[in-house]
DNA sequence: GTCAGATACATTAGATTCTTATGTATCTTT
DNA sequence: AAAGATACATAAGAATCTAATGTATCTGAC
């Protein structure tokens, strides 16, 4: 199963933040790979979405970039600032909270019969 | 605590639906109020949401409608049909997955020091 | 009895956030 | 040499929401 792409929207910022919280720094398509990797296909984050979220977090101040080179290939590494840190807990509880709320509205039981 | 707005974006087809299975049949006013009572104020649909939802949902055929009148004022009630209740079943299975695969997405651990 | 707030429908402009398509360039493997 | 992977990026268009606005009726408090 893929899913339906509308569900993916809203969370991507969270993915972000999350995975650089745990891996100090990522570069964009190292991003891609990870969530498709771990997600096994489930989730695939499109470059047309990643990269114009990457800048946001960084014009955010949430996030800083460094450049390297690979041979002549500029590779494009991302890490958490403090606010960004901050600002990953807050996305992250903020999303663990909302599933909690959406697991329970899908296993209410009928009000009217 | 009221979740950032863009969390909900893809997932209120999906309350709606499974609310309608639940329920048999309700009107828009009453599913905003009852969203707003489940999760205790915390996700509260707008009427410029829910109104083109529920529109858009008789024009797929998965809900037919039945207009009542309450003394002179208008009230529509919704229903699931058929294959809204498939629908249903769908959604909420691809959304409960999707769940699962957020929740394993945000508590990995680093991969990279 | 009147006025505020709740009930109940609806539409629209604008914002946000994604997909799909496109572009550029380098590296690797066959 | 060519195909596929790596790696960045942007732009047009679609989808889906918010906020604002509109109309109208009902109810309870003063």
């Amino acid at each position: 199963m893929i899913y339906s792409t509308e569900l993916l929207k809203g969370t991507l910022k969270t993915i972000v933040l999350k995975l650089l919280a745990d891996n100090k720094k990522m570069y964009g398509y190292e991003i891609t790979q990870r969530v498709k990797e771990l997600t096994l296909d489930k989730i695939q984050i499109t470059e047309g979405a990643l990269y114009p979220t990457l800048h946001a977090l960084e014009s955010d101040g949430l996030v800083t970039t460094e450049t390297e080179f690979i041979g002549k290939r500029v590779r494009k590494y991302y890490s958490l600032s403090p606010s960004g840190k901050n600002k990953t807990k807050e996305k992250v509880s903020e999303l663990a909270d909302f599933m909690d709320t959406m697991k329970f509205l899908l296993d209410i039981k009928p009000k009217t019969a």
